[in-house]
Formats: structure tokens, C-alpha cells, sequence
RNA sequence: GGCGAGGUAGCUCAGCUGGUUAGAGCGCAGGAUUCAUAAUCCUGAGGUCGAGGGUUCAAGUCCCUCCCUCGCUACCA
């Protein structure tokens, strides 16, 4: 008796603020639909549903830069990526949005019911205002100077020069980046989700009763439990997003990551009013399949607003993905580094399945992946045309040679054809089983075997040469042939749906039920099949050059954009007083050791001529203190100290700073005494 | 620094609780074949399983140390 009546399949939420590539595909999309059309073809009760993320900073930053409402930029984005996974054949029943009403109406209520459940905790903090604007400001809308690295564009919540995590206080001198005042820190109250207070039971629900999640998710959920989890702010002071439905909460909206799961709810609700069924019923098997930057939430932080609710079911499972890269480089949306679905669609229309075929192929399940055009280029010509084009060719040509179209009638059986049919279930059942413990690379390698097994059932046989002397034979070895595509149409259906749809049609051929496989009677005697054509076509090295070319354009341009990069000149114009404030001077570094448990920080002792103290530099990345010991640079030494990790740091070693991050030291060229003025 | 996931043939990956000559697909070499989009089929070459120790009759598989990649996290562990 099968534990589940029915399965509800999320797919990640995709941001509106960019539109989908590869990496998304590959990592989320292609698995959750394989897996849907699968359960889909097998007769079970089944939903797939996912939207459009459209709340969170990001988007309201985006907007601001392009002078437009965050609605403006939504919904390009809900549109243009509901189009492309229209284009590619992932078939959610429904893609909604979080900007929906309904969403807002089922985030509120959810909301509700935890507030009034007692489940939050209150906080007053204090954070940066900006006074001009009236209103408090995001950690992306802080700037100021990372106090690492000095970077003076550093973000509230990163550097991105350097990479580390800040928070917005740590900033020197802060500016918003709305009016550019000084932002004042002013008093607010939160609500928080009290993570730390599930933690038991998270343990006990995720790692004893789901050992066999993925290891990727078992190892990272582990690692966070063994962290100790922190209460986390559901509520954010801004004025986008689904509104904190409680008194006194004006101008404070949900958090994108509590508003954002809820999604899934409500794009279900939107679907169906039976909605509660699949939310609600423990015979329900709730699954999402997401990218691995996506496991905290969906395997920690969401069950634990799940269960503190009540009502709803937990995942079953989270099959979460690792990263694609192209051309052994990171996906990257603001570096344009990425193969775009529309991009894709225009270069390659009407082949959705060789990338389809690709990126599942190639999925990086247990490791990030690499995808190349090349490889792109080797899968389509040798296995797709060659051996699963070609065979579904050869079998249907010969049968409109030799039989006018019509499937012959099957003789006696040799022991061999028999051999052959009974190989069909076989495949089916090893499909089936990699399938449902979500290896897709495996299930379709072993869903091309059936494929293979016809390439090499006509070889064995040879109907080419028998034809003369013993047509009757020729007749049971097609009909053995057409018995094969048959079957093919409805094992590969979950991977390959446009191409299968197409060998149905050219067969004939309208069933999907997968149920049938296995079976060596889908197509009766005398059943006419129709228009032979090519399932693939080669791609030629051209192609795929151009394509090449173009990721090699996109790399020149960003690092000709690199230089574009650089600061411009700061506007405002100092005196020579000022500059003479500054009391640079020459010195050696005399001993260098890394501070211990930083990973960037090196503590240095210099020789400044008019003493020795210590300096902490973060340069530890790209020097070790072996090499630089012993050398001669330049250091302000009249700068305020700063306490950095517990070290006070007496002053700042001069670096020039390439714009891809690397860092040279101010030489004096030929030796100068320690101490000598740089003026 | 801590934690997690990876490091297996040229490439992409399998190898469950340790057990005969370490597997698959692609690529490569040779052969067969011509129905088919020069596609197919057969055969073969290719790996000291990241490095070094250890446990064991026996280790890719367990333990220790180290190195590399990716991710999470950190003036805390």
C-alpha cells in the first residue's frame, strides 16, 4: 500500500530581477519537471507549482537605478521567465507570483497565526535612518568604508571587495545611498522566528528521520543544526512587500525569505480550491527541488514555520541541486556569463531538448558542473542524433521501405528477440528506480539504453540483408523495432517531451501512460505509421563556435569593464594642508604572522624608523608573511589605531589595488631610510 | 579558523554495510557493416582510485595527518 495518495512538486522560487539561464535548469527546473511528467505519466495524483519571487531589496534597488516602480521590474521579469519556461517545456501547472493578491492574503494569514500563537519574540534594535528620506534604510542601502579592506563602496551586509559580511554599524562613515545624508540609528521593534527553540525537534525530524536525504542537504543541514541556530527578524523596515498585518507594524513589511515559501501555498490555493488537500493531508508528499544556496530555508527555516503553524504537512524530501558552471567559470548574472534561455531559443529553435538533454546529462547532482558548448556539441551529434535519432530513423524507414508503412506481422520468435523484449521491462525498472531516488543523469543513461539495445538488435539481425530471401523474418524483426520506439516515446517522455511528442506523431502513436511500458504489443499489426522525419540534427563546429566566440566577447568586454571599473577621481578637491595632515613614511616589515582564525589578516611588526609597532593588514590572501618579511613599503602612520580582532592596529600599509582585487605594495624604488617622509 | 560537500580512466560520472583481474557513457585506436543524419555494431588501449601514514588475512571503500575545488559560517566555538 503506497504511503502517499498524491505529491505536491515545488520548484525554487526564481527572483524577478533577472531572467533565467542554464544554471537555473539544470539545477532546479529540468529535475523538478522530469520528476513531475514522470509521476505524471504513472496515473498519480500530482501538482507542480512555483512563481515569481518579487519582494526583497534587491528589487527596489534595481528599480531605484533604473528610475522605475520594483512593479515595473517584476513584472518584465514574471513575464519574461513564465515565457521561457513555457519555451522549455517545464510544465507547472501553475506559475504564479508573489505579488498576487492571493499571496498577500495568505502570507498575512500565516503570519497572523503565528503572532497570534505566540510564536515571535519582539526585539527593538537599533538601525540606520535616514532622516532626509524618512525612512529606515536596508543594509543595501548603507555605503561607506569596509573596515577590513577600506574599500569605500562596501555594502551595510558585504564588502564586495573583499567579500566579508558586515553589518551596517561596522561601516565607516556610513552614507545612504537614497539622499546621500548620514544615516542616524533610530530605534525599531522586529519580530523574530526563535529558530534556536525548534532545534530539537529539527534534529530529530531532519537527521534521524531523513537519513536518506541527499547527502549535499543531510551534510548541510547537520552543519547548521551543529551551529547552533539563531532567532531570525521575520519583519523588515521598508515599503515593499506583504505588509506585517499587526498594529502598530506601519511601514514594516514580511521578510522576502518568510514571504517567499509561502508562495508555494498560495500559487497552490490559486490553483485549486482543493488546495488544503495537498498542504494539509499527511497522505500528501510535499517535495521541493531547489539549488543548494536554497537548503537553509527550505530544510530549517520553512518546516520550522510549517510545523510552528500547525496545520500544514512537511517536505518529504528536498533534492537540492549544486551549482552549473559554463566554461569553467561561474554563472554570473551581472557579468553576463550565462546562457540565456531566450538567447538560447533563438540560436536553437526548436531544439529545447538537446539542451534539456544536455543539462540533464550533465547535472550536477552530487558536484558542481561544468557545461561547454563542446560537450553540448559531442551529446546532440552522438547520442541524440546518432544513436537515438538514428535508430528511431532506421526503424521507421525501413518499415515504410519494405512494408509501406504498415507494422509487419510478428513471425516466430527467435530466442535472441525474446532475449531483447524481455529487455525492456528490465530498463524500465532500473529507470524507474534511479527516478525515484531523484538521479536524473542516471535515469536518463539508463532510459538511452533502450535505444542502444535497438541500434544493436538491428545490427545483430540485418533485416537489410534478409530482405531478398525471408521477408517474413524482416517483418518480426521490425515489428520487434517498432515495439522498441513505441516504448522509447514513453520512457523518454519525461526527459525529452517535444521529441517525443513529435515520435508519437510520426508514429502514430498517442498514448502516455507509462504503465505501458514494457509491453511488446503497443502497436497492433497492419497499424500505419506515418511521415517519417528527423528527430535531431547535427549541430556543425560553426555553431558552436559562434557561441564560443560570444562567451569570449562577454569575457573581453568585462575586463575591458574592469578598467571602466576603476574610481574616478574624487570630486571634492583638497589643499595641500590636507594632504600634508597625512604622515606617510617609509618602513620595513620586520616580522609578519597571520592572525590566527581570520583568513585575510596578517599582524605585522614594522620598523618605522621613529619606532616599531604593529600594523594589521588585510593581505593575507595574497601574501604570506614568509615573503615579506624583510620588505620595504610605504605606511600612514597618523591614522587614528583601530582595534581589529582583538589587535590594536597602529597605522595603514599603502597598497595599490588592481581592479580584479589584487593588491601590490608601495615600493620605494631603491631604499629610502625608515622613516622618511612621503610627501 | 570552524563546518559541510567533492577530489576514481583524456572528459562526465557509478562504485551499497571493506573481499576475486576498479566499472559505465563519451572521446581515442583497430576491425565489421551499409538499412540509417559517415550514423551503427564488435574489439582494444587508457586509472599506483588527491598525497602520506595506519587498522586488517584483505581498503577506492574504515581511522589519522596534509593538499586542492566549491559552499556555508566566523572579532565567538
Amino acid at each position: 500500500m503506497p504511503r502517499f495518495k498524491r505529491h505536491l512538486i515545488t520548484s525554487a522560487l526564481p527572483y524577478a530581477n533577472g531572467p533565467i539561464h542554464i544554471g537555473h535548469l539544470a539545477g532546479v527546473y529540468i529535475p523538478s519537471d522530469i520528476y513531475t511528467r514522470y509521476l505524471r505519466l504513472k496515473g498519480k495524483d500530482v501538482i507542480h507549482v512555483c512563481g515569481s519571487d518579487e519582494h526583497g531589496v534587491p528589487i527596489t534597488l534595481k528599480a531605484r537605478q533604473e528610475g522605475v516602480s520594483p512593479q515595473v521590474i517584476v513584472d518584465r521579469y514574471h513575464e519574461l521567465n513564465k515565457k521561457a519556461f513555457e519555451d522549455f517545456g517545464i510544465s507547472f501547472d501553475i506559475y504564479s507570483r508573489t505579488t498576487s493578491k492571493v499571496h498577500y492574503e495568505t502570507a498575512s494569514e500565516f503570519f497572523r497565526t503565528l503572532y497570534d500563537k505566540g510564536v515571535f519574540i519582539e526585539k527593538t534594535t537599533e538601525q540606520f535612518y535616514d532622516e532626509e528620506a524618512g525612512q529606515f534604510l536596508a543594509d543595501r542601502y548603507i555605503t561607506g568604508t569596509c573596515p577590513h579592506c577600506g574599500y569605500e563602496k562596501a555594502y551595510g551586509d558585504q564588502c564586495e571587495q573583499c567579500g566579508t559580511s558586515l553589518s551596517p554599524t561596522e561601516l565607516i562613515n556610513p552614507r545612504s545611498t537614497i539622499s546621500g545624508s548620514k544615516p542616524v540609528l533610530r530605534k525599531t521593534k522586529h519580530w523574530y522566528l526563535p529558530l534556536d527553540r525548534y532545534e530539537p525537534f529539527l534534529r530529530k525530524w531532519i537527521l534521524e528521520d531523513h537519513k536518506e536525504w541527499k547527502t549535499n542537504v543531510y551534510g548541510q543541514c547537520k552543519s547548521w543544526l551543529d551551529q547552533g541556530l539563531q532567532p531570525r527578524a521575520v519583519s523588515r523596515d521598508l515599503d515593499w512587500g506583504v505588509p506585517v498585518p499587526v498594529e502598530g507594524a506601519e511601514g514594516k513589511v514580511l521578510y522576502v525569505w518568510f514571504d517567499a515559501p509561502i508562495g508555494y501555498i498560495s500559487a497552490t490555493r490559486e490553483l485549486t480550491p482543493d488546495w488544503e488537500k495537498y498542504w494539509k493531508d499527511p497522505s500528501t508528499r510535499l517535495i521541493h527541488f531547489i539549488g543548494k544556496d536554497n537548503i537553509v530555508f527550505h530544510c530549517i527555516i520553512f518546516p520550522t514555520m510549517l510545523k510552528t503553524e500547525g496545520s500544514y504537512i512537511l517536505p518529504d524530501n528536498v533534492p537540492a541541486n549544486e551549482f552549473l558552471n559554463l566554461e569553467g567559470d561561474k554563472i554570473s548574472t551581472s557579468r553576463n556569463w550565462a546562457v540565456w534561455l531566450h538567447e538560447y531559443l533563438e540560436d536553437f529553435p526548436g531544439q529545447q531538448d538537446v539542451l534539456r538533454y544536455v543539462l540533464t546529462a550533465n547535472m550536477p547532482e552530487t558536484k558542481d558542473n561544468d557545461f561547454t558548448w563542446r560537450d553540448f556539441q559531442a551529446r546532440n551529434n552522438n547520442e541524440l542524433v546518432a544513436i537515438l535519432g538514428n535508430f528511431v530513423n532506421r526503424a521507421l524507414v525501413l518499415t515504410r521501405k519494405y512494408f509501406d508503412g504498415a507494422v509487419p506481422p510478428r513471425g516466430e520468435i527467435s530466442t535472441y528477440d525474446r532475449e531483447v523484449l524481455e529487455q525492456i521491462p528490465l530498463i524500465r525498472r532500473r529507470t524507474e528506480h534511479s527516478l525515484d531516488h531523484f538521479r536524473f543523469r542516471e535515469a536518463l543513461k539508463e532510459a538511452m539504453a533502450l535505444a542502444r539495445l535497438g541500434n544493436k538488435y538491428l545490427a545483430d539481425t540485418e533485416p537489410w540483408a534478409l530482405v531478398k530471401n525471408d521477408k517474413e523474418r524482416v517483418g518480426t524483426i521490425l515489428n520487434i523495432c517498432l515495439q522498441i520506439t513505441s516504448n522509447l516515446t514513453l520512457l523518454l517522455e519525461p526527459f525529452l517531451p517535444f521529441s517525443m511528442q513529435k515520435l508519437r506523431e510520426m508514429v502514430h502513436f498517442e498514448k502516455t501512460d507509462w504503465n505501458l511500458i514494457g509491453r511488446d504489443d503497443l502497436l497492433p499489426e497492419g497499424h500505419q505509421i506515418g511521415e517519417v522525419k528527423h528527430l535531431f540534427r547535427k549541430i556543425e563546429d560553426e555553431e558552436i563556435e559562434k557561441q564560443i566566440a560570444r562567451l569570449q566577447a562577454t569575457r573581453t568586454e568585462n575586463e575591458g569593464n574592469n578598467t571602466i571599473k576603476l574610481p574616478p577621481q574624487k570630486e571634492e578637491e583638497i589643499t595641500y594642508d590636507d594632504f600634508a595632515k597625512l604622515d606617510i613614511r617609509t618602513a620595513t616589515i620586520v616580522a609578519a604572522e597571520k592572525v590566527p582564525k581570520t583568513k585575510k589578516l596578517l599582524k605585522l611588526t614594522l620598523d618605522t624608523g621613529i619606532d616599531r609597532r604593529t600594523v594589521v593588514s588585510g593581505i593575507a590572501e595574497f601574501f604570506s608573511p614568509e615573503e615579506i618579511v624583510g620588505k620595504q613599503i610605504a605606511v600612514l602612520v597618523n591614522l587614528a589605531p583601530r582595534k581589529i580582532r582583538g589587535i590594536e592596529s597602529q597605522g595603514m600599509i599603502l597598497m595599490a589595488e588592481d581592479p580584479d582585487g589584487r593588491l601590490h605594495f608601495i615600493v620605494p624604488e631603491d631604499g629610502a631610510v625608515n622613516g622618511s617622509p612621503v610627501k
